[in-house]
DNA sequence: AATGATGATTAGCG
DNA sequence: CGCTAATCATCATT
């Protein structure tokens, strides 16, 4: 069997020195036409055959060498060359200048505009317009093909991929530095496989370039067709520049959507978190800003970031703040109602117990607005036994707080009684707050004293 | 879905 | 840098 397929092979070539016996062409005959077509035969049998035949370096050199001392060469050249000539330029006419491709200006545009590609303060510049400079002093040798350059790609990806993913383990927090971080990273890799592609697409092409010049003594090759070859040369790597491009902004894109979904995606706290928050604020109301090491200590034990803690607080202060006009006009209706609710169902009110508690608290604790929108305001606050105790921490003159004859009688006047009542005493004492000396920082604005007080107070025009 | 509560972000101040 | 005030975006409740 083996030999048989040998045999046959070896047939097969022969086959191709007996083609036109093949075709019925007689070999030999007296007729002059025969001679003709032996002639003919051998010639394209020398054709056929010479593509099985390997050529060392020393004998191409050799023949190269023959053939072009040959003395018909110039003029068999010069002939081909314009036939070449032809042809090359109606192909060329064909598929004259094509516009860049508008999806690698898109990417080139968001590349620059994320800082990406383009020019860079911290340098490393990728050097985009050498692109079109020809010929470089590369070593021609080193052609580097396609599919090393799909593999390098891949590996791209997979950096990106593991750096997202590095990413993503940070989870919660991802910081504003982070985000720069990253996209330096990015930044980095791909300009240094810009360069490379860069380096390498220049190589490549010198390499064609210098073939076909070293070529061109021996072949028909007209410079045209070699500036052809290397546009179609340049085509091919813009497909890997292309996918370079595009690789490196979708990891942008991803890097973006990512950044952005931490930022903005919002968490509620605990209701312990929250707890203890309000526990903190609450209990040193008088000055509720913690210093660092007490920032620290509530997000240990919120299980929550020292900034998350500052930021809480900073929400905090300024709504208490915000909300006392808010929460007077609030009680105060609250009040009108209860009031009304006392007039007509005399003893009756404890459904005004809210009402009554806000109220107390402003006029009683001589914290003004302060008192009454803790009472308000604190939901959560509210249900926590703690927090009642501090609570009465903060307004200890509250001592009325759970007494319900009070304001009954003290409901109507109350508001206005408020605004003057804490003017005559100055606000709290805190039994176990050591804060209390800083007492005016917070609260000031709340004085009487403080333009912004009078603000407040005229939001609520209904009283 | 409309609305309020709430955590995060931002500009601007000292 | 830490703060306030305004604002955004989402959560939660109705």
């Amino acid at each position: 069997m083996d030999d048989q397929q040998r045999m046959m092979h070896n047939q097969g070539q022969m086959a191709n020195t007996n083609v036109l016996n093949q075709y019925g062409i007689p070999q030999q005959g007296d007729d002059p036409s025969d001679q003709r077509k032996q002639e003919i035969g051998d010639i394209l049998q020398q054709i056929m055959t010479i593509t099985d035949q390997s050529l060392d370096e020393a004998q191409a050199r050799c023949r190269k060498h023959t053939l072009n001392c040959h003395r018909m060469k110039p003029a068999l050249f010069s002939v081909l060359c314009e036939i070449k000539e032809k042809t090359v330029l109606s192909i060329r006419n064909s598929q004259e200048e094509e516009p860049p491709d508008p999806q690698l200006m898109r990417l080139d545009n968001m590349l620059i505009a994320e800082g990406v590609a383009g020019p860079e303060k911290g340098g490393g510049s990728s050097a985009a317009a050498n692109a079109t400079a020809a010929a470089s002093g590369g070593q021609p040798d080193s052609a580097i093909e396609h599919s090393d350059y799909r593999a390098k790609l891949a590996q791209i990806r997979q950096i990106y991929h593991t750096e997202l993913d590095k990413y993503e383990q940070d989870g919660s927090e991802i910081k504003n530095s982070d985000y720069e971080a990253k996209l330096a990273q990015i930044r980095q890799v791909y300009q240094t496989e810009y360069g490379k592609y860069e380096q390498a697409c220049n190589e490549f092409t010198t390499h064609v370039v210098n073939l076909l010049r070293e070529q061109s003594r021996t072949r028909p090759i007209a410079p045209k067709e070699i500036e052809r070859m290397v546009g179609i040369i340049r085509k091919k790597f813009a497909a890997i520049e292309m996918q370079l491009k595009q690789s490196t902004c979708e990891a942008v894109m991803i890097l973006r959507s990512r950044f952005l979904d931490a930022r903005r995606k919002r968490r509620n706290f605990s209701k312990q978190a929250t707890e203890v928050l309000n526990e903190y604020f609450y209990s040193h109301l008088s000055n509720p800003y913690p210093s660092e090491e007490a920032k620290e200590e509530l997000a240990r034990k919120c299980q929550i970031t020292v900034s998350q803690v500052s930021n809480w607080f900073g929400n905090k202060r300024i709504r208490y703040k915000k909300n006392i006009g808010k929460a007077q006009e609030e009680a105060n209706m609250y009040a009108a109602k209860t009031a009304a609710a006392a007039a007509a169902n005399v003893g009756g009110g404890h459904d005004g117990q809210g009402a009554a508690g806000y109220n107390l608290g402003s006029s009683q604790s001589g914290m003004g607005g302060g008192g009454m929108y803790m009472n308000l305001n604190g939901d959560n606050y509210q249900s926590s036994d703690n927090s009642v105790n501090t609570l009465r921490h903060v307004m200890p003159q509250s001592a009325g707080y759970s007494n319900d004859s009070m304001h009954n009688s003290y409901d109507q006047p109350q508001v206005s009684q408020a605004h003057r009542s804490h003017a005559g005493s100055p606000i709290d004492r805190k039994p176990d707050d050591s804060s209390d000396s800083l007492q005016g920082t917070f609260m000031q604005s709340l004085d009487p004293a403080d333009p912004g007080y009078y603000d407040q107070i005229e939001k609520n025009p209904k009283v």
